[in-house]
DNA sequence: AGCCGTTTCAAACGAGTGTTTAAATTGCCT
DNA sequence: AGGCAATTTAAACACTCGTTTGAAACGGCT
């Protein structure tokens, strides 16, 4: 059913092993396998192995950015016509439900996430600097914003604490998909809107402590 | 000068590749040669590349475990005695402090702690659960702690937040070696001292928010 | 029908991988 | 000095990798 386009096949292919097992450690032979298409039909349609994880990248994180901009602009527009700076809370609402909202925007897209999530501690500098590209703009409105919002912290106290926030946030976005700590006995697991409040919470907090 | 020992060398020249391109990225023919050694050596001395892994984890996991848990088990005790619970902010002192303090125990510590940090996300289950074997224990030790100390946070609200101030935590760990995100023009960065505090301001606040 | 650009296919290429082997070398022992 | 176990060495093994090739199949066109 659905797809029988190989290059989405492939895109979808490479999207889940690449999520799953890593850049390198996924093979073409692997992907093109599971995407029921000729070995040689990566190369041809996209050129390179390399170029192949850029395609996976960019079909899904330049809509999510595009998103992500929107909402962030949103804040930002509404706190500059009320005369009033942009509240931390909603700057970080703007940035982290569409992301963690788009695990569910179909499927493999939880996959893909868990492949973002990783991608800032990623050692390899194919993934890391294909995703650190796309997603540096966004970074750098997010973290304008949040100087008008705490305007009290030094610009570099700003951007570790930012960077604690990612780190948090990709904590999330790796282990949606599978978890890695559990302890037994604790109940049901969080909703992902009481996780999304959680996380949101969690870094308000931490990004507004007093020095 | 100092390591003749041909297996020293082979654990200092992997965990520097293991650190740096990650474990699927760097190869026995890379290490030997980084190690000046014969690529037969690392067979010989440890039986295959995935026990290699587990030796160049364990031997700094072990100690920086140890000594995390007796900061942990002193903060615990401590708390018992005077009978009153533990504070979230020592707890976290005994967890962090020592774990980021280790970035400078010797050459090769930083890159070891970079590993360490990613192996969370990891994708590999190699290296994940490797990883989580060792560091399972303490977790629950300090998951424990916080119990006390957080006693009306709901157990999976509690869980959830300690894997984001471990995310946090990672982030810190990867990104000293090699920061990933980096604006032009911010004054000079944050020393060590200011980070570890930074951090543990930063997950303290987060965990004692309100709910 | 015949043509032609696009796409698919099986096969092979050269390079790199972890691991094994058997001989050579070393260093310590009596 | 000779013997012996531990170590080192060069070479090869079987395999997988990303990529390339040239022919085959397809599909819309006049």
């Amino acid at each position: 059913m659905s797809a029988p386009d190989t290059k989405t096949c492939i895109l979808n292919a490479a999207e889940k092993l690449f999520a799953q097992n890593g850049f390198h450690n996924t093979s073409l032979r692997g992907i093109t396998s599971l995407a029921k298409v000729n070995l040689a039909a990566v190369n041809y349609h996209f050129g390179s192995k390399d170029a192949l994880l850029q395609a996976v990248i960019e079909r899904r994180l330049l809509p999510l950015n595009r998103l992500r901009q929107e909402k962030l602009a949103a804040v930002l527009t509404q706190a500059t016509t009320s005369g009033a700076p942009p509240a931390t809370k909603q700057l970080l609402r703007a940035f982290i439900e569409p992301t963690l909202a788009f695990r569910h925007s179909g499927p493999g897209a939880e996959d893909f996430i868990a492949m973002i999530g990783r991608a800032l501690s990623e050692p390899d500098q194919t993934v890391r600097n294909c995703f650190l590209q796309l997603v540096m703009p966004l970074f750098q409105q997010l973290f304008k914003g949040m100087q008008q919002a705490l305007p009290q912290l030094p610009s570099q106290v700003l951007l570790t604490r930012l960077q604690f926030t990612l780190g948090a946030m990709s904590q999330v976005m790796c282990n949606s998909a599978r978890p890695a700590l559990q302890l037994p006995g604790l109940g049901e697991p969080l909703t992902d809107d009481q996780l999304a409040d959680e996380l949101i919470g969690f870094v308000c907090a931490g990004l507004e402590a007093q020095q």
